[in-house]
DNA sequence: CATACATTTCGACAATACTCGAACTATGGA
DNA sequence: TCCATAGTTCGAGTATTGTCGAAATGTATG
């Protein structure tokens, strides 16, 4: 990943309401929600909320895809994986410098293993 | 952190100029380097400069240090760790979501002792 | 103190982004 | 076909952000 394409995806992500979008996707798993019900929860215009899933679909940190009536937009994992890979690189000149990233359960797991706490 | 916080962090990144002075602060490690010589290197005029770098001082991403004349700025690990934290939590629904994340030393020591390759 | 250099602050302009009502498209059901 | 619901696009107004020259501040040195 690139600067250019690194940026354009934390901008996208800089935003308050895109960034509860996009953290409301990510917790409802690979199934996704709705259209309708995240403008429910966060309480956003219809008009606003496409704006916003378009942008994130633009660069693609989410996907929708039609199911009858409504949209299912769903997190891209990967995307956001390489996002963080690219602002990790070359981080800590040998020294641990994530210990607090234990959000995922491949690192929790990772933890377990080497008896490591978190 | 809360997603207020967090928006304003990935804003802060969500730039060409400021994620090149912050991917540049990471990888020169914690002794940093000063103003100039970042924009020397970026080829941004000084007040521009300032801007940004005010900027992720604000939200507190780098900080800075006077050394006689010169600025010495760094990456704030910890802000970035805590940013990668709150991207991540709750991310996977019990599967292993982040494969490529894999720049950070503490991240490979911990693949290592598991003997899991990346 | 005068000068040079590093960096920031100020001010103004240009560009971009956000919001949302209204109109539109797509789909399913009566 | 007619209607209701889900969602998008359009358009216009407002707000925010980025850029950079010029002036100011801070620091060392002759």
């Amino acid at each position: 990943m690139e600067t250019l394409n690194a940026a354009e995806l934390l901008a996208a992500l800089g935003h308050e309401s895109r960034l509860a979008i996009f953290r409301l996707l990510v917790e409802a798993g690979p199934d996704g929600i709705n259209a309708s019900a995240i403008g429910e929860q966060l309480g956003m215009a219809p008009a606003t909320l496409s704006f916003h899933l378009a942008h994130l679909s633009r660069v693609g940190l989410i996907s929708g895809e039609r199911e009858s009536r409504f949209i299912h937009y769903s997190a891209n994992y990967g995307t956001m994986d390489e996002l963080i890979a690219f602002l990790t690189r070359n981080c800590c000149q040998g020294h641990a410098c994530l210990p607090k990233t234990a959000g995922c359960a491949s690192t929790e797991q990772r933890r377990a293993k080497t008896g490591k706490p978190s």
